[in-house]
DNA sequence: GGCCAGGTGTAAA
DNA sequence: TTTACACATGGC
């Protein structure tokens, strides 16, 4: 399995190049993006970020402070915004107790303690320990479902920590790898494998000799 | 105009 | 325990 995880990376890294992520200026507008792209088009991240970053808001002091309808109307672009705006405010205050990027890589269990915020689930958690905590777990997303599984390397019905799992065991635990991944399979994503796959082209279709004869993860939990 | 987007929480079956 | 649904804007 790991050669195979290995050689799906490779191919996608051959067909897309590095992908640079996660796109942003620091640790904290890192965190804040991975609420506002909760079931989001990041082009809409986008913008909401743009008008934070305009009213001179991107820091948890500022969004602390400030009008919750004020956030709301700067945040608007993302969608969801009413309940974004309670999310980032409750993400904020947690953020400035424990002692920003620093403190939070030191409490003894960051993503149960991310996990207890109303509003931050596994993947908004463990987006935020990867890409601005640097601490090497594999964020899953829907993409990372539907390619897997259509490989046959993974159950359509796999939970979320299966799926991270399925990576977890069998790949060394390095930031910069399951950084440059996950980057991959949204890019790859984005091009071949949405809700109506384009198969056309796709880098991956060598890696399509998988689908046989191999055990399938996530069939139970 | 319809579909989809780098999920999550809640409530009913 | 599983399934269904609300949440909302904007690009294609």
């Amino acid at each position: 399995m790991r050669e195979k995880l290995q050689r799906i990376h490779d191919l996608l890294l051959a067909a897309y190049g590095p992908q640079h992520w996660w796109p942003a200026d620091s640790p904290f507008e890192v965190m804040i993006g991975a609420i506002l792209t909760q079931n989001t088009n990041w082009r809409n991240v986008e913008k909401a970020i743009a008008n934070l970053k305009c009213a001179d808001a991107l820091n948890a002091e500022a969004i602390s402070g400030m009008d919750e309808a004020n956030l709301r109307d700067l945040i608007r672009p993302s969608g969801f915004f009413n309940q974004k705006a309670v999310r980032i405010k409750l993400f904020c205050a947690f953020y400035i107790r424990h002692g920003k990027e620093n403190g939070l890589k030191k409490l003894p269990a960051p993503r149960a303690s991310l996990l207890e915020i109303k509003g931050i689930g596994p993947e908004t958690a463990d987006a935020m320990l990867l890409y601005a905590l640097a601490i090497p777990v594999f964020v899953v997303d829907a993409y990372t479902r539907r390619i897997f599984s259509r490989l046959g390397l993974l159950s359509e019905a796999a939970s979320y920590d299966a799926t991270q799992a399925l990576f977890m065991r069998h790949l060394p635990p390095e930031v910069s790898f399951f950084n440059a991944y996950h980057a991959l399979i949204v890019q790859h994503a984005k091009q071949h494998c949405r809700v109506k796959p384009d198969c056309a082209d796709c880098p991956l279709q060598q890696g399509c000799v998988f689908s046989e004869n191999h055990d399938i993860y996530g069939t139970s939990a």
